[in-house]
DNA sequence: CGATTCCCCTGATAGC
DNA sequence: TGCTATCAGGGGAATC
């Protein structure tokens, strides 16, 4: 599932693709993955002849700045590869060369956009759960969903005073806390636990009841766990792939996360696995207080 | 209003 | 071997 640092590798590789390629057509075979306009002829006019100014992120979505003040949103949940390379279609599928591309999860491509310099961007996804939506780009930014969202963890604007004001008024575990899109931006299941993981927190704890001491170590553990993993391209734990097919190197690193039953990499404990609202979270019970 | 459950999907895996 | 039930989980909607 990417989650920020997965995203963010995804954006800044993007950038250096994509900026300036001009729309020229759209494939699919599942409408349903667009939610924005709802109809798909409409999406495919609207995008035609847009130009890609620049690529950027907030939270886990990729949004694509276009000419005349469009914004294409891309979610890939937990599922989803965005993919750039040059693609032929045979036997009904969109097939890619021989490479690194050649993995199984290039059958599920289910949206294709080419651009008018015979390159093309591919959407993947297994689990069909990728969320695409065309805006004005002012229209989004001031949009409620947008609005809504935290921060931004590693924006220089994100404080520890800061951080300290959201969570000690956040009454939720903290690990949930974590992965509120609507507290802190850009968190999913994979770093929420070892960022408690790092900061020697068990993920039960309520943020209310959390120290200023205990809380220092979160916010530290934020900061630390994303950096290195944007620095080793994310977690390819649940499938993740650059856009040019390439795993990324994180999961090497991984502390706790479908660790069970390994032993801690800090005292040797045994890590252990609980459900908490529907998600597993993965801690070590005896160095996590 | 907040908390919980359901649902969207399909491959992998456990159980029989 | 082969079938079926369960699990994985981001996030929004529905429900309690």
């Amino acid at each position: 599932m990417p989650e920020l640092p997965e995203v963010e590798t995804i954006v800044r590789d993007l950038n250096k693709e994509v900026q300036g390629w001009t729309f020229f057509d759209v494939w699919t075979d599942f409408k349903k993955i667009i939610k924005k306009p709802k109809r798909f002829l409409q999406f495919k006019k609207e995008l035609k002849n847009k130009k890609i100014k620049k690529v950027r992120r907030r939270a886990k979505n990729i949004l694509f700045d276009l000419s005349e003040w469009k914004t294409l949103l891309i979610h890939q949940k937990m599922t989803g590869h965005l993919l750039v390379g040059q693609w032929q279609f045979k036997n009904g599928k969109w097939l890619p060369p021989a490479g690194p591309l050649s993995e199984k999860f290039n059958t599920f491509i289910h949206l294709l956009f080419t651009f008018k310099n015979t390159r093309m961007l591919a959407l993947s996804d297994l689990r069909k759960f990728s969320k695409v939506e065309l805006w004005d780009t002012k229209e989004l930014d001031g949009s409620e969903y947008v609005k809504k969202l935290g921060p931004e963890p590693l924006d220089k604007n994100f404080t520890f005073v800061k951080f300290k004001e959201i969570f000690q008024n956040k009454k939720d575990k903290i690990k949930q806390a974590l992965m509120d899109q609507k507290v802190i931006a850009g968190i999913g299941n994979i770093y929420s636990d070892e960022i408690l993981w790092e900061a020697k927190i068990n993920p039960l704890r309520q943020t209310t009841v959390l120290t200023d001491k205990e809380l220092k170590r979160v916010y530290l553990a934020i900061k630390r766990v994303l950096r290195k993993a944007i620095k080793l391209k994310g977690t390819s734990i649940s499938d993740f792939r650059t856009i040019s097919g390439e795993k990324g190197y994180y999961e090497k690193e991984r502390k706790v996360y479908r660790r069970e039953n390994e032993k801690c990499k800090r005292c040797g404990s045994k890590i252990r696995r609980i459900k908490m609202g529907g998600r597993s979270a993965h801690f070590c019970p005896t160095c996590q207080k």
